[in-house]
DNA sequence: TACATATTTCAAGAATCATTGAAATGAAAG
DNA sequence: CTTTCATTTCAATGATTCTTGAAATATGTA
């Protein structure tokens, strides 16, 4: 992954709004939740939510898919690790305190 | 670390420049630069690389000292570590998938 | 078709962030 | 103490991002 590239998707990160529709996703686990479900627990407005949701999967970091009247949300672990990649390994150039913060730990 | 702290963190590193200092300062490894060898390495005018620095050492990426004229900017691998953890631990429940992305390959 | 539900889109305004170049500060040398 | 070098600060401007609420779209039901 290119800087410039990590960078857009660092950006999509700094949103606590952001985080916590992530957070929430890797919670209710695979079977993902509806956009409606996500404002709900983030707490906020259906246009807000929507607006955060739809940077989140245009950068894919979320899969969506409609469901009936809904649009069913879930997580998708890949971008984030491709980040974890390039912070560690690109960027960090697999500088080794680094990769002992995130190895194995209670695996 | 909470999420609104991790948020702006990650908002500190949605940025090409920013992204590029660290590389430089990771590639030149504990004895740092100047901020003006910075600024040429990563193609910014001094005052925008100055900005840039300023925001990184903020957040707690780089560490600065002033050597004579000089101020002499490090890296710390500290935050970024943490910033990984956050990620993996808190943000996505230590999921399997991302660990792997991460641990020990070519250690 | 009419109506209800679920979500997205849009425009306006507010807030934040980045760039520029000039001026100010800090430190060393003549 | 003046000059030079290195960096930061500042104000102005431009660009991007976020929020809000209303309107539009999409789907399902009576």
């Amino acid at each position: 992954m290119i800087a410039e590239e990590a960078a857009v998707l660092f950006g999509v990160l700094s949103n606590a709004d952001r985080l916590s529709v992530i957070r929430a996703l890797v919670e209710v686990g695979p079977d993902g939740m509806s956009a409606g479900d996500i404002a709900r627990q983030i707490g906020a407005s259906p246009s807000r939510a929507s607006f955060h949701l739809n940077a989140l999967s245009e950068a894919g970091f979320l899969t969506k898919e409609r469901q009936s009247r809904s649009q069913n949300y879930r997580i998708d672990f890949n971008k984030i690790g491709q980040l974890i990649t390039f912070l560690m390994d690109d960027c960090c150039k697999g500088n080794a305190e680094l990769r002992n913060c995130c190895s194995m730990r209670a695996g």
